[in-house]
DNA sequence: ATATTTATGTTAAACGTTTTACATTGGCAA
DNA sequence: TTGCCAATGTAAAACGTTTAACATAAATAT
């Protein structure tokens, strides 16, 4: 019995249909010169037989699989869901396919996905990883963010250090004496380290107190709020300005100090990190310092996928500011 | 010239490299039986060239490309993200690629998604979807989350119905005689407007007062503010109890309340529904009805991979838990 | 009228696998 | 020695494309 409805025609059953060879018919799916009466007998048959490409012949053939591993550890934290969002746009709009790997801060499964990378011969890979000595071999186009894998690697991110700066001193010029710089951070040398020396800089060359609350990121938070509580006294808390590290800590700590009756931002002036937007209300969920997410997404992509600009070991570095929201004065 | 080290080394450069041939080199890899000397040629050669597969060429001949597309709005909502992060542990665990898509809750995008998974042969898609009507064939495998595509097309959700009924009974049970449920929903009929219908059946059969707000997610959101504003005499809400939407609605009305020193949960007990978790304090951000998100990542992807079990027009529901987060009494 | 160019199509080889059908070898029974 | 079987390996076709090299016919120039 003959199938009455091929359901995966191929390029040779659009052939026959049409009654051309093969080579007219790729001619026409890839948009070469074919004569106008063929074309249009050829897209008839098309239509007639729904064809679709497979993309699997075609990669095969022409060596590039328009397919980019995104290397993540999580998407629970929203600055890596943002930056996953952006990124697959990103790609999609220029006809990639985003392969997820989710390495859940693992350097075994970071190691793994640059293996299947190349076994999936997949046109490139955006990195954000956590693994001090990550094997990258060549052969792969990489582009990190926020972190240096290699000396020619491009790494895209936010001006980390001008950001510390940019929250020193808007704390400052809004009046804050008594500084507090919360961070929590990994190990590993990255980018986003470089706040805590803006942040620093700033307030020595101003002459600001300050103290630098630093945790690592696979220790366990009570500290964090176990120093919260001890510098509290009277219903007074001992610093009027703090900046954290992420919009999320930041989140938390504004909790924490509501819960004990410290207003903000009339006692204590907040700054976080990252610009995390509450999707209901298009607002920030507090004053911070934003990161330009989708733009750092699209410089990725773009170094990537064009990599003629000689930015071998490019340090792309872009813009933050400050916003208010609502945890400081202005 | 001859290159020193070939970039791609081929089976064929193994069966060279190794003196064996083709189909012993591919059985070599693919674990069939071949003399134990043979493979340990193989197996060396292997090892020096740092052959690896290309999946390309594999899925071509074998027609199983072990990747499954996930077809999402969007990564800005956590329970989105969280989502997309268990699914695509779920699959890497099982050896299969994630390729993502985000889709912006536009129909045209939605559509196109399902004509390139079948145009890259995928082996199946876990959808998430909000056009009313979408064209979806036969011919590829799909499993969609908290929305009916199609009659013979399994379906994965946590038990709303359950969901909007436990927290009905929670709150009446805490004391609450005045009950408001605010939701933000789409157009398109799915699985979580039945929230609603489980709380009104829980209010109706106590007899107690209560209201719904209903918001459109395509209209503004300012009118549930006003609402609340609106019933807010002298310090007291009119409403004793309130269960939300998602916890991300929870906290914006957590957040409005506090500002107008409603205290929660003394004055207003509030519940959420998601069970979103805070990744720094590993806590609850409110009261919540918690999704099993993990166990239904798990079961979507179980059921797409293995449809073996007749569960064509399947309607797998997942059970649902009340948690306590701080905004209720208990 | 013939030669030359141009426009359009076609054939067939490749891409790197998998797999069926076939070939070789050696061991063993008769 | 001959014949047979199992064990192991090989050759070659196939998957659905792309593309270089070639063929044909029509159109133009000589």
């Amino acid at each position: 019995m003959k199938r009455e409805t091929n359901l995966n025609p191929t390029m040779k059953d659009v052939a026959q249909e049409s009654g051309l060879s093969l080579a007219t018919v790729s001619k026409v799916i890839n948009g070469l010169p074919v004569g106008k009466a063929s074309r249009q007998k050829v897209e008839a048959a098309i239509k007639k037989l729904g064809y679709q490409v497979n993309n699997y012949a075609r990669a095969l053939k022409s060596n590039k699989t328009y397919s980019v591993a995104l290397v993540l550890p999580s998407l629970k934290h929203p600055f890596f869901a943002y930056l996953t969002d952006e990124l697959t746009k990103s790609l999609m709009s220029r006809g990639y396919r985003a392969i997820l790997m989710i390495t859940n801060y693992d350097p075994d499964a970071e190691q793994k996905s640059f293996a299947m990378v190349r076994s999936n011969k997949m046109d490139g890979v955006i990195a954000l990883t956590y693994s001090p000595d990550l094997e990258v071999g060549d052969s792969i186009s990489i582009v990190t963010i926020d972190r240096h894998l290699d000396e020619d690697i491009p790494c895209v991110s936010s001006d980390n250090f001008r950001g510390g700066e940019l929250a020193a001193k808007k704390l400052i010029d809004l009046g804050c004496r008594k500084l507090l710089f919360m961070r929590i951070t990994s190990r590993i040398q990255g980018e986003p380290n470089k706040r805590c020396a803006g942040f620093e800089s700033v307030c020595q060359s101003r002459n600001i107190d300050y103290e630098t609350l630093l945790l690592m990121d696979d220790e366990p938070e009570e500290p964090i709020f176990q120093f919260l509580e001890n510098h509290i006294h009277d219903g007074e808390f001992e610093y009027d300005g703090i900046f954290c590290n992420s919009d999320i800590l930041a989140g938390q700590v504004i909790r924490f100090l509501s819960e004990r009756n410290i207003s903000i931002p009339d006692q204590v002036q907040l700054i976080g990190y990252d610009g995390i937007i509450d999707r209901l209300t298009d607002s920030y969920v507090c004053s911070t310092i934003e990161q330009p997410i989708a733009q750092m997404a699209e410089t990725a992509v773009n170094i990537l996928l064009n990599p003629d600009e000689n930015n071998a070991g490019a340090n792309i570095c872009l813009p933050v500011r400050y916003v208010s929201g609502g945890t400081t004065k202005e």
